[in-house]
RNA sequence: GGAUCGUUAGCUCAGUCGGUAGAGCAGCUGACUCUUAAUCAGCGGGUCGUAGGUUCGAGUCCUACACGAUCCA
């Protein structure tokens, strides 16, 4: 019997059933006086009681002249016991007859079955909505899971039936969720304020990435997605909003992997007459706080690569303040050996990288060879909470240059578990060194670097209006949900991850 | 973009040296009035990712392509 022979054979008793004068599609409301998980933990109260609840039935196990089924719904799950001699020969048949995957109202009375299990003893029922389909649920008995639905392709393409087989993808969303909202509270209680800036650009800019493009007919214009939400956000800056921030979904046509997901959720914010030092006051108490709604407690336990490439763990305290802070080059010299006099010139910079074993024919400045050697000698060592500090200022084009070394800049990454969780700057407000540093990024565009800075007319303008100093702070939220959740690919926090089209097109 | 691995029943997976396509769960029929991975008896279910090639013979070997996973760029 194949699924199509199944689906048949399913709609075939729809069609009976719907000759019966019964529609399973036709109930619009079900009034139920508990969840599933409050049936269980208020067993005492409830026991002899009667109660209704609704859900999907997951289980059933025919025995005769009765039948144990298990209802699912989002709280849990419980058991229901029919007995044919209560509902009636008809009733009892049309029970029988319901599939795995059906949903339905029951109402009946808790009890205790022999074996222990709290259970309702079904006085009535009524099919709410008919699943057609063949559920690939899996069995568990001591937590132990059997079969189930597991090929991930699937999972991603039928996420509906993911996490009705695999409830703990519900409990990532949940999670996600919480994130969210803890960030928004902590926000909106300093005095921010949530905008929402424009996703439609002529210049996509912010950030160093390659965007989308779209058309928009009436105007007859090719625009493109935002990669980004840092331009716009300091225009009301400049317009005299001083705290500000969004969450937002941006849009980077790149690669796919464990960390990058083409669309994604991001963060940011700006604070008026605050600068680096209190991004990181800002990120240590947001972060801590964070932690503690989604797990109860500022410490959490993280599974990293360790030195010899396999998994490890440990627990990180967010509430350890200050974080540990490392100078880019301090973090290089002390993991690649490699001496801050190295990046004096472009040509001692190659050399000490080559020697590092890292190739560097794509690089044409000294700050990509910093960050290059950045990622692969330092980044890998961050386990607790660190802000990383002094980018250089190649590729840093959006944060003030420190005023002692105009090389590096006023900016930190935050890493934890090896994963960057962050990026702030203090801003530039200076219009002219802005255009500058624009113009050194067209530059780099005119070398081949498809992913520069574009320069953005109208936000220099702003500028030229004088923007207030200003702190600035962008968290990727969705690597911020993998690491409170345990996940090790990006995918699992998105409820609908970017996959290739099904079937190619023609 | 490159490397490696994977794609077999609805789901999870076996499939030896190239020789008739397998299991468990799910499904169907029947039995069973406290089962719980229910049990017992029986039955059905396959374009082996797609297209070529080698061969008397291909799930298995070769090539290309598609989709996915992981790592690298």
């Amino acid at each position: 019997m194949d699924e199509n022979e199944v689906r048949e054979q399913r709609l075939q008793k729809l069609q009976s059933l719907r000759e019966a004068g019964v529609d399973p599609y036709a109930i619009e409301r079900y009034e139920r006086t508990h969840t599933c998980a409050q049936i269980t933990s208020c067993f005492e109260a409830l026991e002899n009681q009667t109660v209704r609840i609704a859900g999907r039935m997951t289980a059933h196990r025919p025995k005769g002249k009765v039948v144990f089924a298990d209802i699912r719904d989002q709280s849990g799950r419980i058991q229901v016991y029919v007995k044919r001699d209560d509902l009636g020969e008809e009733a009892f048949r049309r029970f029988e007859d319901l599939d795995i995957g059906d949903i339905l109202g029951v109402e009946g009375w808790v009890f205790r079955t022999r074996a222990g299990e709290i259970t309702i003893h079904v006085t009535e029922f009524v099919l709410l909505a008919k699943c057609i389909r063949m559920l690939p649920i899996g069995k568990e008995k001591d937590g132990v899971h059997y079969s189930g639905l597991h090929d991930v392709e699937t999972r991603y393409r039928q996420r509906y039936v993911d996490m009705l087989v695999n409830t703990e993808v519900r409990d990532v969303l949940i999670k996600r969720s919480l994130v969210i909202q803890t960030v928004r509270e902590f926000l909106m209680e300093r005095g921010y304020l949530e905008v929402e800036t424009p996703v439609l650009q002529v210049e996509a800019g912010g950030a160093a990435a390659r965007p989308f493009k779209t058309h928009h007919n009436a105007l007859d214009y090719d625009f493109k997605l935002r990669i980004s939400l840092e331009l716009y956000l300091k225009r009301l800056i400049v317009g005299g909003v001083e705290r500000v921030f969004e969450i937002g979904r941006v849009f980077r046509n790149e690669g796919l992997s464990t960390r990058h997901n083409p669309e994604f959720t991001l963060l940011e914010l700006y604070e008026a007459y605050s600068n680096l030092e209190d991004m990181m006051d800002l990120v240590e108490e947001m972060y801590a706080r964070v932690c503690i709604a989604v797990h109860g407690s500022p410490c959490l336990t993280v599974r990293h690569r360790s030195e010899t490439g396999d998994f490890q763990e440990t627990v990180v305290d967010f509430s350890a303040r200050p974080w540990k802070r490392l100078p880019i080059l301090e973090g290089i010299e002390r993991y690649a050996g490699i001496s801050p006099d190295a990046f004096k010139t472009l040509e001692s910079a190659k050399r000490a990288c080559e020697q590092a074993g890292i190739p560097t024919e794509h690089e044409h400045n000294i700050g990509g060879i910093i960050e290059k050697l950045h990622e692969r000698f330092t980044q890998p060592r961050l386990i607790h909470p660190t802000f990383i500090t002094d980018f250089p200022v190649e590729t840093s084009p959006l944060a003030k240059k420190r005023p002692d070394n105009p090389a590096l800049t006023r900016r930190f990454e935050v890493y934890v578990a090896t994963q960057e969780l962050g990026n702030a700057f203090s801003e530039i407000n200076d219009p002219m060194d802005q255009r500058a540093r624009f113009e050194d990024q067209l530059l780099q565009r005119q070398a081949g670097d498809e992913e520069a800075h574009p320069l953005d007319e109208d936000f220099l303008r702003a500028l030229e209006y004088a923007m207030p100093p200003t702190g600035g702070l962008g968290v990727g939220i969705d690597r911020l949900v993998m690491l409170m959740t345990g996940q090790d690919s990006i995918r699992e926090v998105i409820p609908f991850p970017l996959l290739r089209p099904e079937k190619p097109p023609g």
